[in-house]
RNA sequence: GCCGGAAUGGCGGAACUGGUAGACGCGCCGGACUCAAAAUCCGGUUCCAGCAAUGGAGUGUGGGUUCGAUUCCCUCUUCCGGCACCA
């Protein structure tokens, strides 16, 4: 076809809304479009789905863009390709935006999405918008609580009570980020742990599950798969007892009990000289009866943290029970602590100490003067009471263990094993770290949890025919607990199994619950009968799966879950819903701040944007602090940390967009950094991004007579340019091309898009340093490297490589061309140059002939005027030649 | 605290299986064009010594394996992510 005239000068505006224009005319991302689309390999490429937070932020412009050059990159491969788009519309930023300015989160969200979506158009991302979902609708969420149901029936869901952190002023239950130094972040009040019922999530059922199969995804990276596998946390010990007897307060009466604690270390059982149990452990609060300083302590243990982190890291305490429990193989009596390091929700909620081969214990011990005994021995090392050693708590053999002295660690756990069997007081066991899923959140915005409280029935399930049941949209909380449980309309109704009136709960379900299937439902999104449907059987699993590492853990745990819930429920075939897994690293700003002066109950933090902060320096350049540019005064620097909202350190794309374009955006962020890589935000750079496409632009405007009307689109594999005929300079410059081009695809193997861009770059380059001498020959080899170079980087930057496939007349449309692949000819060379070494240190190159052996090689390099000079005599020990690279003489 | 990861010029980063460290780009320096500026183009740019040829050092710290280590092993430091109610 004929060239179109190409515009003079590169205007993405104009080109970006006539490729958009052009996708969204032709249908151009719609998935299985039609037969021929049906009998292509299906691609799933799926991106996390954002947030409606507002704005779409850097992080959500790099995952999508790694997403779409994936996408665009697969099609021209020739599969057929799926990559949808939803929104994950339920959560907790909308109640606090609803809070702030008294409108509804319902309103706030769906206003937020119409922002978005119209953002992620104008990034020109190859998404088929048809299936377009958010978790807040009726439609998606009626299949949450309708699979809630069903695991309700088959007890993968339960209730029991749950720790929350309770406001006592706002009377509210807060999530944990709104707890700041176990503070209310509106009151300022001593935040308190209260329990409450809850709904469950028997994720510990798959535990097993979830582990061993780790091992079938190879497409996962290592990393995320070692974080899962330690988050499940198996560990295989002994569950054994201490038996006691406790005398009731009330009337004397004597219980006889058993207190359960699990050790992977029962080989060191012989060394316990105390137990600790959590504070809330029945014997604690047993003992707390008559105790009031142990009543005073638990008391304090309770109010502490709920958050992990901060338990862990919290000084570790204890106090005396005066209770003692019987050691199951001495009999001897060890006192019983609580400790606050002790998890009831872990184990048993009781360990056993060992204070002289475990740390914590240890520390323990020294802090309450307990004894340490020593009863593990590490062969070549002496043990001492003074300080912690970390051998202490390595394998050995036992010692001061009486009948067991001399065992190791497995014949040890396995004869003590076997004694506390033959008592009654312990067994193997496995243990896991992997808690049930706690659901229920006390909360408006997220989807009801579908059922009944009936005076007379009980708790009631919604029969299926009344889902969903419906969120009411207009409410707007204020701070002070759930609105639903103020709003009649929504709690009355009628008790499904006698009819009288009774209340419908109004807890809502974790966020999470949302983003476990979604994926799925991308399949069949207008599907009103059922969940999923056969479609999910062409493009299921997702084929790659592309997100933040920051949901390594959680999102993708229950994901996994889920999916194989709705396996056991026979709704699904496979078993794992992401087969390649790619783990975008975070996209981190500065974070700056100022502790606003307050009331007596400590200040509040308020947060700045980079964007608004100055940094200063000093003469020599060194930074020494940063100011607000309004008002000049300093601002604290709070380091470095992912862009969010509450540090307010992200950064709005959208000004990077109307400056420079959509495909600079695209093309800097892919450049900056590989996608696995944490970047740490600055736009420094993005002109050098700008300043390619500007210059390909008018190379191809340069060349475009010159190069247009001659060969077929694809001439590396419809008429193989003939090297032999090109001066050598000319070859060498198409040689370029092609490594360039063979190191592209290396590199869109794996995922290395910085390098993409680069290669696209030099291949440019190339183009520009070819020389011109023969004006028929460098038009052919341009033709042929502007055509792979708009290619390759069509992923990257799909608008300017529209416009410039069509006006250079290569075809209609370049999302139809076939992927370029490097042509063997071209690569070759009759002569290669080898580095070459003297002990192992760069001391010049030796040229050879590309089919030179190694005797040759070596017998060039002996020659050679450095190995002479530096060998000074002394005779060659030995030559390593490594073929096509180097030659190493050792003297 | 525990689990996972990262560290390379002034900056972002490259170096595929242990084989030329710093590709590509930014910034900076010098030059061309311009009345001037912007834009664009050309050259230089890890550090130290030297006019240069060249030599030495160098991939967070300290050690190890190897003819050869950014790459493998051990140690430490710092930073980032997760820790179950932010998503």
């Amino acid at each position: 076809m004929r060239p179109s005239a190409l515009q003079p000068h590169y205007q993405p505006e104009r080109i970006e809304r006539e490729a958009q224009a052009h996708w969204d005319a032709t249908g151009a991302f719609r998935a299985g479009a039609d037969a021929a689309a049906e009998a292509r390999p299906k691609y799933y490429c799926l991106s996390m789905f954002p947030y409606p937070s507002g704005k779409l932020h850097m992080g959500h412009v790099r995952n999508y863009t790694i997403g779409d050059v994936v996408t665009r990159f697969h099609r021209m491969r020739g599969y057929d390709v799926l990559q949808p788009m939803g929104w994950d519309a339920f959560g907790l930023p909308a109640e606090n935006a609803a809070m702030a300015n008294g409108v509804p989160p319902a309103k706030w969200t769906y206003d937020n999405i119409a922002y978005m979506k119209q953002q992620l158009k104008s990034l020109g991302f190859a998404i088929d918008w048809e299936r377009e979902l958010a978790t807040c609708t009726p439609e998606y969420y009626r299949w949450n609580q309708w699979l809630f149901l069903r695991m309700l029936e088959r007890g993968i869901a339960y209730q029991k009570t749950g720790t929350v952190n309770w406001d006592p002023v706002d009377q509210t239950v807060l999530a944990n980020e709104q707890v700041i130094d176990g503070r209310g972040w509106r009151t300022g009040a001593v935040v308190e742990k209260r329990e409450i019922p809850m709904y469950y999530l028997g994720i510990t059922r798959y535990a097993e599950e979830l582990l061993s199969a780790l091992d079938a995804l190879p497409g996962w990276p290592e990393r995320v798969k070692t974080m899962q596998a330690n988050w499940i946390g198996k560990s295989v010990g002994v569950n054994l007892g201490f038996p006691y007897s406790l005398k009731s307060a009330l009337d004397g009466a004597e219980t006889q009990g058993v207190l359960r604690v699990f050790t992977t270390r029962a080989d060191t059982l012989m060394g316990v000289t105390f137990c600790a149990v959590a504070a809330e452990h029945p014997l604690a609060t047993h003992a707390a009866k008559n105790n009031p300083a142990l009543a005073a302590f638990i008391a304090e243990c309770k109010r502490g943290a709920v958050i992990e982190a901060e338990l862990a890291t919290q000084e570790k305490k204890g106090m005396a029970t005066g209770l003692t429990v019987d050691h199951p193989i001495s009999g001897d009596r060890v006192p019983v602590w609580v400790g606050n390091y002790v998890l009831m929700t872990y184990g048993e909620g009781a360990v056993m100490g060992v204070p002289g081969h475990d740390e914590r214990d240890f520390e323990f011990a020294k802090k309450y003067g307990l004894p340490i005994t020593q009863v593990i021995d590490v062969a070549g090392k002496a043990y001492s009471m003074d300080g912690w050693e970390p051998w202490y708590a390595e394998h050995g053999r036992c010692i001061g263990s009486g009948k067991y002295d001399g065992l190791d660690y497995p014949s040890a756990i396995d004869a003590i094993a076997a004694d506390l069997g033959s008592r009654g007081l312990g067994e193997k066991q496995v243990t896991w770290r992997l808690r049930d899923w706690g659901i229920s959140r006390q909360r408006y915005w997220g989807c009801p949890i579908p059922l009944i409280h009936c005076a007379s029935c009980g708790t009631v399930p919604v029969p299926d025919d009344q889902l969903p049941v419906r969120l009411p949209e207009d409410l707007v909380p204020d701070g002070t607990g759930n609105p639903l449980n103020r709003h009649s309309a929504f709690v009355s109704c009628a008790c499904p199994k006698c009819g009288q009136p009774a209340k419908r709960e109004t807890d809502t379900m974790d966020t999470f619950v949302d983003s476990s299937w979604y994926y799925a439902r991308y399949a069949c999104p207008d599907n009103a009968a059922h969940m999923v449907d056969g479609r999910v059987k062409r493009w299921l699993p997702v084929d790659q799966y592309i997100g933040g590492i920051e949901h390594a853990i959680l999102h993708l745990l229950y994901s996994r879950f889920w999916t194989k819930v709705m396996r056991d429920l026979g709704l699904v075939d496979f078993d794992e819903p992401f087969t390649n897994l790619l783990t975008q690293g975070m996209v981190l700003n500065e974070i700056f701040f100022r502790k606003e002066a307050q009331g007596a109950d400590g200040g509040r933090i308020k947060y700045f944007n980079p964007n608004d902060v100055d940094i200063t320096t000093d003469a020599a350049g060194k930074r020494t602090g940063a100011v607000l540019r309004s008002d000049g005064k300093p601002v604290d620097s709070g380091g470095i940390g992912i862009m969010s909202k509450s540090k307010n350190n992200g950064v709005d794309p959208q000004s990077l967009v109307e400056e420079y374009g959509a495909d600079t955006a695209r093309f800097f962020m892919m450049f900056a950094s590989p996608p696995e890589a944490t970047l740490l935000w600055s736009d420094a750079g993005v002109d050098g991004s700008a300043r390619f496409l500007k210059s390909l632009w008018a190379f191809a405007v340069e060349y475009s007579q010159a190069v247009a009307p001659t060969l077929p689109a694809a001439p590396e594999n419809a008429r193989a340019l003939a090297t032999a005929r090109l001066p050598a300079a000319l070859a060498a410059r198409r040689r370029e091309i092609h490594l360039n081009l063979r190191q592209a695809n290396y590199d869109l193997g794996r995922f290395q898009f910085n390098t993409v861009a680069s290669a696209c770059m030099k291949m440019l380059n190339a183009l520009k340093a070819a020389p011109k001498d023969d004006a028929a020959l460098h038009a052919e080899v341009l033709r042929e490297g502007l055509s792979i170079l708009i290619r390759v980087l069509s992923p990257i930057t799909p608008h300017i490589c529209h416009q410039l496939w069509r006006d250079l007349g290569y075809g209609e449309d370049v999302l139809r061309a076939a992927w370029p692949e490097p042509v063997e000819a071209a690569l070759a060379q009759d002569e290669i140059e080898l580095v070459l070494q003297v002990n192992g240190k760069l001391r010049g190159h030796v040229k050879a002939p590309a089919t030179a052996g190694r005797e040759a090689i070596e017998a060039l390099a002996r020659g050679h005027e450095a190995v002479i000079r530096l060998g000074d005599g002394r005779p060659v020990k030995k030559v390593i030649v490594v073929p096509g690279r180097l030659v190493n003489v050792v003297v």
